[in-house]
DNA sequence: TCTCGATGTAATAATCGTTATTACATCTTG
DNA sequence: CAAGATGTAATAACGATTATTACATCGAGA
């Protein structure tokens, strides 16, 4: 199974705050636009980013806003505050392994220092990227447009 | 969303094929009874890693067997052949991202190369690991319960 | 102070992938 | 040919995702 869209969404919506914030109110109906998704799952989002003290949204007058500096929000913390695998762990392991098998009564100890390393290679990885390389990106990319 | 148990049952049935594959024959019920899984579901699995070229399976008389040196089959290997990510894409990208948004028509282009590097990060560890890892680990804590 | 636009959230449904299960055709060897 | 095993289709239960409607609540400005 493939990792929630949620993630790539929260990216789009940092995206979107950074290049709009200055000019425009972005909402979630604003959001809902620029991604095609449903305003509700935006305000979800929302609230997971705000939850995880990311961005600040404003209640009655409206609008999201980022709390840090874009570059100590780091696509690891993204990735953890929108849930994006249960109970923080990658694999899905079988449930019930067989205890009266000695394979199946030693799986985890077998298995689960390895999966623990290849779930660290990702999050190391994620940590190292942050918001500043998806806002110097964007404005590059939207730069090259007006040319 | 997790990745599919299909990958820690994968790796469980190489241990027992390793395990038990000299003394007894490794059917798709023996493996279901280890691992607590159904039966057809074992079967689906085998036939995915005997489509990669991991094992054989002997119809007829049964019993899976692997076709190489363990250290020859990395994680990696495992991870493909039973197909965890759809595409071979570990991040699900919302669909239909706005076209008259200049963030949304640009979200790919600002976040594929990142997306890109944590997949490799991802899949580079994968392909540290080795079933020769598993054989060792596995005689190890076999050989510990027997003290 | 009331209204308007926005957020927060509950409830419901459609969809999809996973996993379980039954059933049966097919294969290989004794 | 019989027995035991694989290969696979069909169906169902389950859970997560995503969409959608509805509405209570909030805060700023008229």
């Amino acid at each position: 199974m493939q990792i929630s869209s949620r993630f790539t969404l929260a990216i789009h919506i940092f995206a979107c705050i950074d290049t709009f914030g200055n000019e425009y109110k972005v909402t979630s109906d604003f959001l809902a636009g620029s991604t095609n998704v449903n305003p509700v799952i935006i305000r979800k989002i929302l609230g997971q980013l705000k939850a995880a003290g990311l961005i600040e949204v404003a209640r009655g007058t409206g609008g999201a806003t980022v709390t840090k500096p874009l570059d100590k929000i780091t696509f690891l913390d993204v990735y953890r505050a929108v849930e994006c695998v249960e109970n923080g762990e990658l694999f899905h392991f079988h449930e019930n392994p067989s205890t009266s098998c000695p394979v199946g009564r030693n799986i985890h100890h077998i298995l689960d220092d390895k999966i623990i390393r290849v779930q660290n290679a990702l999050e190391n990885e994620l940590a190292t990227i942050t918001l500043a390389d998806i806002k110097r990106d964007t404005e590059k990319y939207l730069s090259e447009e007006n040319k």
